[in-house]
DNA sequence: CGCCAGCTTGAATCTACTCAAATCTTGTGG
DNA sequence: CCACAAGATTTGAGTAGATTCAAGCTGGCG
């Protein structure tokens, strides 16, 4: 796994996927310029957010990938959600995070700036949120209704939405940067059976991967494929106007 | 299904609940007397949301069960999470809604006190999104992690504590008033399978039905043994020192 | 009484899991 | 540069769990 080097690289990718969900102004801007100035790199498996304690402080995700995770007392790990960059943790501070949020590669992050910094900022969260909630929905639907075969083409389209207006996928590519048995534990199946599906998947002709760069040959013509309606709108806020 | 008489039953009930996620000032009280003044009943299988609409107006439900649901395109139907009397729906008005609401069972809702109207209903609203969030990733960890029986047992809990505070359930005895098949697209299996599952748990003496009459012989053993945390934490918010 | 929806049960099938072993990668030290 | 170790991926065979399809049962209601 390349290392993470707090070169601002991550900075401004995020910068950029924060102000398409909403026009940043000059408060904005400067909020997050002093977060970024603060940015640290995180080590793999170090926890981000631990559920039940109090959030010391709401964080930005600058690079890397993190995952949102419950434990069951016989060992088994269910992946909520994956975190990536532009992701915010912790968006209550005080209060007891929910949830346990670990890095699976090494990140890097800032503290969130205070959402009241600026109006626009404070949209900005109000659209991440919302966009949160609406992938904590398709893992729903993936882990309840689909079969191994769909949820491994759902999650990596998901994942291929969401890294591309971070500036991290481009024409169907992009790097995964986690084991197998990671997706398994996001998928509800054993890192085995994923293994499968993907063989399968490669086979079909509808991805291709080595080591850990993937290529959706056509996301547009395997979502459809798959059922998945269009990619979620970027809007999410009402009465925007602008762009 | 007894049908739903908008005789402020419900309404007394979803009040009392709510005051135990946080403590109601005068102005949140007024402010729901005078919303709960406007309730309506709701036919089962009426959408209270659609998915992708505007929000007319914010709902408290309270009576009757609904569900959040999302339909893939061969009619395979996910219910993502119940709706239950004291809960709240399209919390943000103007904005689209991120999910499809629909009435189970009757119904009867009242329009949702704006937020703005205390301090107080302010902190009982964050309470409940704080829960509701919650109760996805109790979702998703039942989907993807548990065996069609843990799943059964898992959610009739989650159940029983979602109702018990709103007077709804009491000693492990409580109403299901909705169909297997209902549960089924809840739990992510086939109306056949729920049906064996609750046999099982039956004859193994962890609960008793009969017609639409639910009772867990003993909820708190049954947790423990399922692996469950103990009951989700009541008070979400920090600082909040009384009671 | 008969109908309909929902519940219950059985048998066959299929999906995903388990266990096990072989292969490939990557990083390390000689 | 090669040998080796550790981790990750790949493949196979057998099994367990959930689905499917089908049929019988039950209870409420017209």
């Amino acid at each position: 796994v390349t290392p993470i080097r707090c070169d601002g690289a991550g900075a401004s990718r995020v910068v950029a996927r924060l102000a398409r969900l909403h026009p940043l102004d000059d408060g904005a801007r400067e909020a997050l310029a002093a977060a970024l100035a603060r940015a640290r790199p995180v080590q793999p498996r170090r926890e981000l957010l631990q559920e039940g304690a109090p959030v010391r402080e709401p964080l930005l995700v600058l690079d890397g990938w993190g995952a949102k995770v419950r434990h069951l007392l016989d060992g088994r790990r269910q992946i909520l959600q994956f975190v990536l960059p532009g992701d915010l943790l912790g968006r209550e501070p005080k209060a007891q995070a929910p949830v346990t949020a670990i890095a699976v590669t090494p990140m890097e992050v800032c503290p969130a700036p205070e959402r009241t910094a600026s109006p626009a900022l404070d949209a900005v969260y109000a659209a991440v949120a919302a966009l949160e909630e609406a992938y904590l929905h398709a893992q729903i639907v993936r882990l309840g209704r689909m079969s191994a075969h769909e949820r491994v083409i759902d999650l990596l389209l998901e994942l291929y939405e969401r890294l591309e207006p971070a500036g991290l996928a481009q024409d169907g590519r992009f790097t995964v940067p986690v084991t197998q048995e990671v997706l398994a534990d996001a998928l509800g199946l054993t890192a085995v059976h994923v293994n499968r599906m993907l063989q399968r998947a490669r086979r079909a002709g509808d991805l291709s991967f080595s080591g850990r760069e993937l290529m959706l040959h056509d996301p547009a013509a395997l979502g459809r494929k798959a059922g998945r309606p269009r990619p979620w709108p970027r809007r999410i806020a009402a009465g925007d106007g602008s762009g």
